[in-house]
DNA sequence: GTTAAAAATGTGCTCGAGCACAAAATTTAT
DNA sequence: ATAAATTTTGTGCTCGAGCACATTTTTAAC
C-alpha cells in the first residue's frame, strides 16, 4: 500500500506538481491533455493528501471559544470543565488556542456580557451551552455576521446558523428511566416524577424528559401504575416530600429529572425510607455516594464530560483536517448502578 | 496565547535554531552561556512543538497489523470489522497502513500460521485478540526479538513483552449481571449460569465472569437465592435447556456468560417461557431482535468495536504523535436494555 | 605566537501540500 | 509573419521540526 505523493504522480503523469495540484483542486487552467494524463493516473492509485503536510501549510492559530455556566454555581458542569482541560492540553500542541468561558446560571445578563465579549475577540468558533433560548437566537445571529462558527452541547435547542449539536435525545432518556422504574416497582404502585428547578432554564430540559417518561407507561397496555408530577424549588423541596410521602397515593418510586436527585435520597436517608425507588440523572459526587449506599437504584448518565470534548474535537478536526462537522451527534445513554459505576468514573 | 517556534526562540534568546534544537533535546554540544540563556527563555514561555511539523518530518509509513478471529466463524467479531475499517479510513492519510488478519477461532493453527506470515513482514507494530494462551507466548517473544509492538485487545492475558491491553473487567462484569438480575427477580428464585462454550477458548473469559457474578451473591448478607451452573456445548444445547427447565429447581433467570444468550432466548420463546429472566452479552443482530421481543432483559456491551478502534488509535498516536501508551485500558461496561439500544446501535 | 584539535554554533536542506509568480506554449489580432 | 494577448505549465518558496554538515570560536599543545 504504497502512499503517492503530488510529486509522484506529476512524475507518472509526466507533468508538473503544479498541474496535478490543479487537476485535484479543480482550479482550471489545465488543458485538455494534461487533465487526462494526470486523471488517467489518479483512477489508477489511490491517492490521499497526507493531512499533516496540508495542515502544517495553513498554520495559523486556531481560537476555539467555550461558554458554559460556572460549575462552582451548578456541579453538573464540573465535567465538562475537566474536559475543556484535556482538550486544551490534547490540541495545543496543533496551533489550536481553547479558551472557556464561564457564566453564572442563574444570570441572563452574565451570558450576554460574555457573549458580547467573546465577540470582541473574533474566535474562529465558538462552542456554547444554550441555557437561555431568545438570547442565544439573537447571539448567533452576531457570531455568524461576524463569520464565527458557532456548535452548541447539551442542550438542543433549534437555532439557525448553528453547525451542530452534541447531547442526547431527551425523550428517549425519560422513557429509559421509566422502563427502568417499571423492572423494579411492584404492581400497583404510584410514581412521582419530580422536577427541581432551580434556575428555571432547565424548563424544557424536564419537560422533554417527563413527556418520555409518560409516554412509555402511555405506550404500554394496561397500565396499572399511577404517576403524579410534582414541581418544587430547591428550598421548599422538604416539606414537599414531607407532603407527598403523607398523601395516602403511597409513592413507591420517584424520577427525578436533573442532577438533583441527591436531595431527595438524602431526604430517604433522613426518614428512613428505605423501600422507595429512585432515579435521576449525572455522576455528581452526591448522586454517587447515595447510589453506592443504595438510596438511589439507578442513574442516567448525560456524559457532560464527553459532550464538550467531542464537541471540541469536532471544531478542531474541521480546521486542521477538513473534516465534515455533523449536524447532530446523539450520545449514548448510559444507565448506571452501584455496579458499573466504577467503569465511568476516572481512577 | 501566541504559539512559539523554535526559530521565536533562538531569535529571542540571541542563538540559532540548531542551539535550541539542541538544549531541547539534550544533545549536548552547548556551553554553559548559551544553555542558560535558552533555558531562560524556555521556562518564560511554554513551548510545545508543532506536533504537525514534527511528524511530517518522520514521514514514513507505519505498518500496523490486526490479527483477530474471522467474523464468518463468530459474528461476534463483526464489528471489530467495522472498527478496522474506519480507522483504515481515518489513519491512512496520516501514512499510517493498517491491515486487518483473520484466522479460525476453532483452529490453533490458522492463528498460528498467520502470525507468522505477519512475522515475515515485520510491520511496526501488531495488535491481536489473544485467544491461544500459550501459542500467543511464543508469537509474542518472536515478534519482541523483531522489535514489533504488540498490544492485545479483548482477552486480557497476562503476557509479557505486550504494550498495552484494552477490554473490559470480566469479574466486574459478572458482578453487574448479578446485581440485575436481583433487581428483576422474586426473592427466593433459582439463578441458572449457562457457559455455553463453542471451542473452548473463552474458557478463561467465561470463568471471569461466573466468579464475579457468584461473588456477587456471596458478599450479600443471607442470600436466599441459589445459583446453579451448566456448561453446554451448542449442540446439546435445546435438550439440556430442556432438563434445566424440568428440573423442580424452578430456575427463574439465566445468565449466559457469552454472546450466544440468543440461541437461549430462541428456546424460551420456543417454549413460552416468558417468565424467565435472561440476560447476556453482546448487541449481536439476532440478541437485539430478542432484546426488543423481551425474552432478553439486559445485554452487557463488551463494545469490541471500540476495543480495536482504541487500541489502533493508541499505536497510531503513539508512532506519529510520541504519546505514551496506557498499559491497561477497562472500557466502561454498559449496561443495554430494549430502551437505551438504539443510542448505542449505529444509525 | 602559531598551529592543531576540540567544542560550540550556525546554515541549509528535508518532509508534502499549496499557492504565487515566472516561464513557456498557444491562440488571436493585425 | 509578427506582435500581443491569453492560456497553460513549471518553478520555487512557505509552513516548523529535526538533523547533517559547514563554519566559527574556544581550548590545548608546543
Amino acid at each position: 500500500m504504497k502512499k503517492y505523493t503530488i510529486k509522484n504522480i506529476a512524475e507518472i503523469a509526466g507533468v508538473s506538481k503544479g498541474t496535478v495540484d490543479r487537476v485535484i483542486h479543480k482550479r482550471g487552467k489545465v488543458s485538455a491533455k494534461s487533465l487526462e494524463k494526470v486523471n488517467a493516473v489518479l483512477s489508477e492509485i489511490d491517492y490521499q493528501p497526507n493531512l499533516l503536510a496540508r495542515s502544517l501549510k495553513n498554520t495559523k492559530q486556531h481560537h476555539i471559544c467555550v461558554v458554559l455556566p460556572d460549575y462552582n454555581k451548578d456541579p453538573f458542569w464540573l465535567p465538562c470543565h475537566k474536559g475543556i482541560k484535556e482538550a486544551i492540553s490534547e490540541f495545543s500542541p496543533f496551533g489550536v488556542f481553547i479558551e472557556p468561558f464561564y457564566f453564572d446560571p442563574n444570570d441572563v445578563n452574565s451570558f450576554i456580557e460574555i457573549n458580547k465579549r467573546i465577540l470582541k475577540l473574533t474566535p474562529d468558533a465558538v462552542l456554547l451551552a444554550p441555557l437561555f433560548y431568545k438570547e442565544t437566537i439573537t447571539i448567533v445571529n452576531n457570531y455568524a455576521l461576524s463569520n464565527i462558527l458557532v456548535s452548541k452541547f447539551n442542550n438542543q435547542l433549534e437555532i439557525e446558523n448553528t453547525k451542530n449539536f452534541v447531547g442526547q435525545d431527551l425523550f428517549l432518556s425519560g422513557r429509559i428511566a421509566a422502563s427502568l422504574i417499571k423492572m423494579i416497582v411492584p404492581e400497583n404502585s404510584t410514581i412521582a416524577i419530580l422536577h427541581i428547578d432551580e434556575d428555571f432554564n432547565n424548563a424544557v430540559h424536564m419537560q422533554e424528559k417527563e413527556k418520555g417518561f409518560i409516554n412509555y407507561f402511555k405506550k404500554m397496555k394496561p397500565s396499572n401504575l399511577s404517576i403524579l408530577t410534582y414541581n418544587s424549588n430547591q428550598k421548599e423541596l422538604t416539606s414537599k416530600l414531607t407532603a407527598i410521602f403523607k398523601e395516602p397515593t403511597n409513592v413507591k418510586a420517584v424520577f427525578v429529572t436533573t442532577s438533583k436527585v441527591y436531595k431527595v435520597a438524602q431526604f430517604l436517608q433522613v426518614n428512613n425510607l428505605k423501600k422507595v425507588k429512585l432515579i435521576g440523572y449525572d455522576l455528581l459526587d452526591e448522586n454517587i455516594q447515595y447510589l453506592k449506599d443504595n438510596f438511589i437504584q439507578f442513574l442516567i448518565h448525560q456524559n457532560p464530560k464527553k459532550q464538550v470534548y467531542l464537541g471540541l474535537t469536532y471544531l478542531v478536526e474541521y480546521f486542521l483536517f477538513d473534516k465534515e462537522i455533523p449536524t447532530k451527534s446523539l450520545l449514548p445513554i448510559d444507565i448506571i448502578t452501584s455496579e458499573n459505576l466504577k467503569t465511568y468514573v476516572e481512577n
